[in-house]
DNA sequence: CAAGAGATCATCT
DNA sequence: GATGATCTCTTGA
């Protein structure tokens, strides 16, 4: 199965971020596989995105931004959950795609264990929640997505998604953004129900 | 249903 | 000392 490579994440920013949908997001735990299609994802783009954790300077947090493409950029937010962010672009032009959510494919058992849930539609269906049902956390940032060994990959199982079945709005939960709140940087698939919101 | 509160901590001022 | 790229549960209509 082909995976995604540097030179898919070393593009634009949007373009990573539209072109992610439809993909698989494979995590492997031991003999373990759990995977999903990846159907909404958010682009924050470098140090002008008043949005873009990176905006306000490279710091030890943000410093993953500031990398190659293709390693993870994972975070704590509000104390209780995690965000997983694929870093795109040149070094140093401290960009990244949010993966918001997906549908599970492989693993479903496993996920539901680590979610404490049997609902299908509540396993990964926002950006908090995925990271718990495929066990990331802050020890996963920083890693590569494309070396040899990685734990965390996505795997390009070709499959387009047209055009016309991909929606662009704002950005969820970035008001303080000041004129970057309102660009249409958020991209999901459409009528797919594990978006986390419409 | 929709709206609001509360949980809890790494990071930055 | 403040705050956030969230989620879940409770409340009330």
């Amino acid at each position: 199965m082909a995976r995604l490579d540097q030179r898919f994440f070393n593009r634009k920013t949007e373009a990573v971020a539209r072109e992610l949908l439809g993909k698989v997001l494979v995590r492997k735990i031991g003999k373990d596989k759990i995977s999903g299609k990846i159907v909404e994802t958010e682009a924050y783009i470098g140090s002008h995105d008043l949005a873009c954790h990176a905006s306000r300077g490279k710091t030890e947090r943000t410093s993953a931004m500031f990398k190659k493409a293709g390693i993870w950029y994972v975070y704590m937010i509000y104390g209780f959950y995690h965000c997983l962010n694929i870093v795109t672009e040149e070094k140093d032009h401290p960009s990244a795609v949010l993966i918001r959510a997906l549908e599970p494919l492989e693993g479903i058992g496993k996920m539901k264990k680590n979610r404490k849930t049997d609902e299908i539609l509540n396993l990964a269906s926002g950006p908090g929640k995925l990271c718990q049902a495929l066990e990331i956390d802050r020890g996963m940032n920083c890693t590569s997505a494309i070396s040899k060994g990685a734990k965390l990959y996505i795997e390009d199982r070709k499959i387009e998604i047209p055009k016309s079945k991909i929606k662009k709005t704002k950005r969820i939960g970035v008001d303080y953004a000041g004129k970057w709140k309102d660009r249409h940087l958020r991209f999901y698939i459409k009528n797919n129900p594990f978006v986390s919101k419409i």
